[in-house]
DNA sequence: CGAAGAGTAGTTTTT
DNA sequence: CTACTCTTCG
């Protein structure tokens, strides 16, 4: 029975969290204490027993991830009927979907495109004219906290203090500028955006918060003012909302989430009620007892202590390295004796570091001794040259005014436009104040004198036109139907938008089905046209051209499943690709093999057996730049970076289940030059017992590589 | 215009 | 050590 399911198997902190309806509620969920299992019980427990209909409900997350395994586990509780229309996504998508409704109100036509980070990086690089990478890094940051904190370029011209703080406004001036001629958002704007529109227009409220009726927010001690803002707004002053996060869990204030809102939500919402969960169902004894120590070396606003009843457990292992080097085979050889001793399986194993080149090293060593991986938290699939190469056409094609994804598609292939055909349409397109695509669809002798590079630009403009005309089809073209108070709903994938926007119901229908089958012959006609293989035979030696189109197949596979799946136009599924991340295809097979992965990435995740490795001083903590920021803020500011790096090293601790070995390097490869290493304090602060010598000799380094060398052998 | 070569800089975490 | 950028040559 319905009734009898929901909250049956729950402790008391989490049923009360999941039947508590009558007003703001904050559950603070201590790793591994069941927040998951909390927010999906709740959607049943509101869809089943408290007549709530699915569109009404709203549940957000941080991370693709995240989204699709709550989505799976709600969808393992209630019946799919009730599920129709059921909002679970990231912030960021939910802000995608708002403004697709509302584009006009924000004055972007329908078909705005999304720059990713390495796409706003690039267009801030042209208006810094700069080289230098950090420089490059440092500004692009410092907009993005900017539009986090809800500064336009005024506002922020009013908090910049010094030159170089003088220098980001006036580039995130004309970053903005330049996002608008492009028909274009960065991904801060997709939440941004929301939260402004919605605070200056009433009505616009009002609907959303009629669409809105229950709201729950995963991660909570993970938004920024912005994210914040948007939950404010959108649940109303009804408040009837859930949100689940940890303070210690928070990990990510460099891109501007701040714990001051869990705070924050106690003032503003003086009814909240606050629910602890601290009964940890993950780990044992041993892993608690450190990771509890390690956090209880930071200020907390919410004590907490987690406790659990699965035993002592081992103890936690601390091994010095020598090197970096030897810490990778070492872990590698260590990985393959226990799995045979636990018989275990390699997806048991996680090795878990600080930042993404780490995993160089053991991903080589791991290779040697042919022990299955995956990385996680690399480079995203859809950061890859050939990927970005055919998603320029894709964009260029949903909106002609995208600049970045018009050099892109007219100088790769390779087609006769280059810098210098690019730099006459660009002088013109400054001086017009029109996009480069507009300029050359319209080229003259005057700007182009020379035939050859005016006939290349008409061939390419005439290219994008065609498929332009063919995948608007159905995109943006009228269709013979009654007009509807909102447009954008011809392309919402949301059968039940709410009251007011919808299409009449006999409307939906005459495009279902045809839809798949257009959007696959285009993308295969696309690619024929784009003779993207020959090239990639042409420029690269066999292997790499052969690897590059499979990742290209690939890539077009998913978008034709994905517009089959979701009913989604070409449109559509290009803007959504700009928010899907390596994170969305990790499901396709889940192999075994053992998990390589980001502090950061496996926030979330958990694993029988973990090694924590490089816990040294200056990676982890890693050390700060000193010297940036006001002076009298510095020692505060360190500070917080600290307890930042403690908490990243409480979730790695609390990653494992059973097994945790932590190992630091005497010296480390660096660059050119190895450089000395020091244990982490964090180490210290675990508080372990003395330990043991090391058993089986893994400590002795002569040792472990006589075995190393005689695996190699063979 | 584009391809091949030499030199140079780079390492935090991500939606 | 590698990946990328800038330069030079065809």
């Amino acid at each position: 029975m319905p009734g009898m399911t929901v909250a049956a198997d729950l402790n008391a902190g989490q049923r009360e969290a999941v039947l508590y309806l009558d007003g703001p509620c904050l559950v603070l969920a201590g790793a591994g204490s069941g927040k998951t299992r909390v927010i999906t019980q709740k959607m049943a427990y509101l869809l089943r027993e408290c007549g709530y209909q699915a569109r009404h409900v709203v549940a957000l997350t941080f991370t693709n991830k995240a989204a699709r395994e709550m989505s799976e586990r709600v969808r393992a509780l209630v019946d799919p009927k009730l599920l129709r229309g059921l909002t679970a996504g990231t912030f960021h998508s939910l802000g995608l979907r708002f403004l697709r409704e509302e584009h006009a109100h924000a004055g972007l036509k329908r078909g705005f495109s999304i720059l990713d980070a390495t796409d706003a990086q690039a267009l801030i690089q042209e208006l810094l004219a700069t080289t230098d990478r950090a420089r490059l890094r440092a500004v692009q940051q410092t907009i993005s906290l900017w539009k986090n904190a809800l500064l336009d370029p005024d506002a922020a011209a009013q908090v910049a203090q010094g030159p170089d703080a003088l220098e980001a406004v006036r580039i995130y001036r004309s970053y903005q500028a330049s996002l608008r001629a492009y028909q274009s958002l960065d991904f801060d704007d997709l939440i941004r955006l929301p939260a402004q529109l919605l605070a200056a227009d009433e009505a616009l409220r009002a609907r959303w918060q009629a669409r809105v009726q229950y709201l729950l927010i995963d991660e909570y001690q993970d938004t920024n003012a912005c994210q914040y803002q948007l939950v404010r707004l959108l649940c109303g002053d009804r408040a009837m909302f859930t949100a689940v996060g940890d303070d210690d869990q928070a990990i990510y204030a460099w891109r501007g989430a701040t714990t001051a809102n869990l705070v924050q939500l106690g003032r503003d919402y003086p009814a909240l009620r606050v629910i602890k969960l601290e009964q940890n169902y993950r780990s044992v004894q041993h892993i608690l007892q450190a990771a509890n120590q390690v956090i209880g070396h930071n200020p907390r606003a919410f004590d907490k202590r987690l406790w659990s009843d699965l035993g002592a457990g081992e103890p936690i292992v601390v091994m010095p390295m020598d090197s970096d080097l030897l810490e990778a085979e070492s872990i590698a050889m260590r990985l393959s004796a226990a799995r045979f001793e636990r018989q275990a399986q390699w997806k048991d194993f996680a090795v878990l570091y600080r930042g993404n080149h780490q995993a160089r090293v053991v991903e080589q060593a791991l290779r040697t001794l042919r022990i299955p991986y995956t990385v996680s938290g690399g480079q995203s699939f859809f950061d890859k040259a050939e990927i970005r190469d055919v998603l320029a056409w894709l964009r260029l094609i949903a909106n002609e005014d995208e600049d970045p994804a018009f050099i892109r598609a007219a100088t790769t292939p390779r087609r006769g436009i280059g810098q210098g055909t690019l730099q006459a349409l660009g002088v013109q397109a400054a001086r017009q104040g029109a996009s480069l695509f507009s300029v050359a669809s319209t080229v003259t002798e005057a700007i182009l004198p020379a035939a050859r590079q005016r006939q290349a630009v008409q061939d390419f403009v005439h290219l994008i036109a065609h498929f332009r005309a063919r995948a608007s089809r159905r995109a943006g073209a009228p269709l013979p139907l009654p007009r509807v108070p909102v447009q954008a709903d011809l392309l919402s994938s949301d059968p039940d938008a709410p009251d007011g926007c919808r299409l009449p119901a006999s409307g939906a229908a005459p495009i279902d089905g045809q839809g798949i089958d257009d959007a696959a012959r285009v993308l295969d006609d696309l690619l024929a046209a784009m003779n993207y293989e020959h090239h990639l035979h042409d420029t690269l030696d066999e292997r790499q051209a052969q690897s590059r189109w499979g990742n290209v197949l690939e890539l077009i596979e998913w978008l034709k499943r994905k517009a089959g799946e979701d009913d989604m136009t070409l449109l559509e599924l290009v803007q959504h690709v700009a928010l899907v991340t390596l994170l969305e295809r990790a499901d396709d097979a889940e192999p075994d093999a053992v998990k390589l992965s980001t502090l950061h990435a496996s926030k979330g995740l958990e694993y029988p057996h973990v090694y924590l490795i490089g816990v040294e001083e200056g990676l982890l903590p890693h050390r700060g730049a000193e010297d940036d920021g006001p002076p009298e803020a510095v020692v505060t500011a360190q500070a917080r970076r600290i307890e930042e790096e403690r908490r990243l090293m409480y979730v790695g601790i609390t990653r494992a289940q059973r097994t945790l070995r932590i190992s630091w390097c005497r010296k480390r490869r660096r660059g050119r030059e190895d450089i000395a290493c020091e244990p982490s304090r964090f180490i210290a602060e675990m508080g372990l017992p003395a330990q043991a010598p090391a058993v089986s000799g893994e400590s002795d380094p002569d040792r472990t590589l006589g075995r190393l060398k005689a695996l190699l052998r063979r």
